[in-house]
DNA sequence: AAAGGATGCAACCGCACCCAT
DNA sequence: TATGGGTGCGGTTGCATCCTT
């Protein structure tokens, strides 16, 4: 057993963070080789690291389209969308925005959303959880939406964040999709989303239909353009909500206005089916999230 | 200024699936 | 059909950095 080959070689391989030297191996044996075929990959290219290793860290992160910086409101959206849709499904999430990578969303749903979650002291996987963000998160995310959209359009040489053409049309086909698409919730007897359930198609229990969303962006004002390009974020912009978006950590937050124009807003009232009594009430929800952000602003 | 805590992210691990043999 | 290698996915961990006191 000990001192065998085998444990040799185990022992030979690498761990833990990798250095430049490695990413420049790796990188040039990908060019000249292709991806693919991971485990003769590690061998043959001489780094000491596993091939499931050299997969992650190539498609994590020295692939060349894999887009660096902080999630913009619209991929947010997109992926509290599809959450609610297919849940802890990252991969399948991640298909949706161009350049991102699983792991990114995961490290974001875990770190951002479920921080919010905590706060509320709501499950993160509950029914309860995903009718807020919908309430309150994601009619904010789509004004951020259509601000970014405004600015980019206005003055395009603010941004120093910028996408392709072809990528940022891919990335509103795709926003498109799931605006114009009903939303089926998870069934309300399960706390978490169980995948038969939730990608069902015929589920009636969807809370923000696309008519719904259309009345959102009506009393919202919000309209977004699929022929607009709206990646676009280094703009700082103050206005009165307190709120700035740039391309640093974009969290939400509600300031009481927004929580009397939302909360006593009959337009998801007939949608949204909340559990009697099981509630903290509008005005809690609203004050909590607007006191997040508060602390996120402050804290910078 | 320093120490301890909190946070965010890269990387690892275990499992499941697919496919060739 | 059974088996083993390759791959992908989701959960978890470790560590660097930031923040608070």
């Amino acid at each position: 057993m000990g001192g065998s080959c085998n444990e040799r070689n185990f022992n030979d391989i690498r761990r833990g963070p990798w250095t430049l030297e490695e990413d420049n191996l790796l990188i040039h044996y990908i060019t000249c080789h292709g991806e693919g075929r991971w485990n003769s990959l590690a061998k043959s290219s001489g780094l000491k690291r596993t091939g499931k290793s050299c997969r992650l860290r190539w498609l994590n992160y020295l692939k060349p389209d894999i887009k660096r910086g902080n999630l913009t409101p619209q991929e947010q959206f997109l992926i509290l969308e599809l959450h609610s849709k297919w849940g802890n499904r990252w991969s399948k999430i991640a298909c949706h925005l161009p350049g991102r990578t699983d792991n990114e969303i995961k490290n974001y749903w875990r770190t951002r959303v479920q921080k919010q979650a905590r706060h509320l002291k709501i499950d993160a996987n509950s029914k309860r959880f995903v009718e807020t963000l919908r309430r309150f998160w994601m009619p904010r995310l789509l004004e951020k939406v259509k601000q970014n959209s405004s600015l980019s359009s206005s003055s395009p040489s603010s941004s120093t964040y910028s996408t392709s053409t072809s990528e940022t049309n891919q990335n509103n086909l795709s926003f498109l999709q799931v605006e114009q698409t009903l939303m089926p919730l998870p069934s309300s007897s399960s706390s978490s989303p169980q995948p038969s359930e939730i990608e069902n198609p015929n589920s009636s229990s969807s809370i923000l239909s696309s008519d719904s969303i259309s009345k959102l962006s009506e009393s919202s004002n919000i309209y977004i353009n699929p022929n607009r390009d709206i990646a676009c974020y280094n703009s700082s912009l103050q206005n009165n909500d307190c709120y700035h978006v740039d391309n640093h950590n974009f969290d939400m937050g509600f300031n009481h206005l927004d929580m009397q124009a939302i909360g006593t807003s009959d337009m998801l009232a007939s949608e949204v089916q909340v559990a009697e009594g099981d509630w903290m009430n509008d005005a809690d929800l609203a004050n909590t999230f607007w006191n997040i952000d508060e602390l996120w602003h402050f804290s910078k």
